[in-house]
DNA sequence: AAGCGGAACAACCGCTCTTGC
DNA sequence: TGCAAGAGCGGTTGTTCCGCT
């Protein structure tokens, strides 16, 4: 049983694309599209594996690229982006034009890892590196707990919690930053809002916090106490990139 | 000039998800 | 409902480049 591979490893080539296979995919694309991946080697005379095509295609030859530096807006940009999504380089890619997810992963790896590191920055959960390590040894001890959950119940709960459908339901960037908002939305406060802001264990916090910056300049929850006047904008969610005012739903992220 | 080590980036691999039968 | 194919994603590896000694 068993899938069969991709593609034929034997006579496929590997490594570094030259110029020719290049222009010969670039020719084949303009001609017929975008299409079937595996069938396209065969058609634009490639000894290349489907997948290896669509990389490439993907992320260096497509015509809207923008290659070269990225600058200090995108940095910031794909830094807040990863603190909301963890690694989910497609969503990120999504929202810089130009950008692929390929391009921002080994960007984050290289550069902002260890812009975040000298920052005193933990890069996985956006805190600063001794919270991260009590964090961490917190997750671990909850997840010994969690084990006595039946997956199934959490499905069901899930399942239920949930608006969103199917593939929604997967987002599991919530386990890794407990203090993110769960449902990704990022919202004014609600005049009509009679929830407390704390509820069933959910706090949402100023973007800034969730970054490890508490009292910092940007902190806009600093003087507030939780459950504290809902007229006060600050205290429900980021201003997101000035999106104050703006209900960004993470379902709305997901750009194809 | 040569050797070495680390940084940067291109590409591959394995897995998951979606779709069609 | 189950299976297989195709597509896409994220992690990892391999190669090249560059600065330092």
């Amino acid at each position: 049983m068993g899938r069969s591979p991709c593609c034929e490893k034997a006579h496929t080539n590997k490594g570094a694309w030259t110029k020719e296979e290049d222009d010969r995919l670039i020719a084949y694309i303009r001609a017929h599209g975008e299409g079937c991946w595996r069938s396209l080697p065969k058609a634009a005379g490639l000894l290349r594996c489907g997948k290896s095509c669509r990389l490439r295609w993907i992320n260096y030859l497509r015509p809207d690229l923008k290659r070269g530096n990225f600058t200090e807006e995108e940095d910031e940009l794909i830094i807040k982006l990863h603190s909301l999504l963890g690694n989910k380089w497609s969503l990120i890619a999504g929202r810089l034009p130009g950008r692929t997810d390929n391009e921002i992963k080994n960007y984050w790896n290289t550069h902002i890892r260890r812009k975040l590191l000298n920052r005193g920055i933990d890069p996985a959960t956006h805190r600063p590196m001794n919270e991260a390590a009590a964090a961490v040894a917190a997750a671990a001890a909850a997840q010994v707990e969690a084990t006595t959950i039946s997956f199934a119940a959490v499905k069901e709960e899930e399942k239920s919690a949930s608006g969103f459908s199917g593939k929604d339901t997967k987002i599991p960037v919530q386990e890794k930053c407990p203090d993110l908002n769960l449902e990704l939305r990022i919202s004014p406060p609600s005049h009509n809002q009679t929830e407390p802001l704390k509820s069933g264990g959910r706090v949402t916090i100023c973007f800034s916090c969730s970054l490890g910056v508490q009292n910092g300049k940007e902190c806009s929850c600093r003087n507030d106490s939780v459950g504290s006047s809902s007229s006060d904008s600050s205290a429900t969610g980021y201003d997101f990139l000035g999106l104050n005012g703006v209900v960004l739903d993470y379902r709305g992220l997901e750009m194809k």
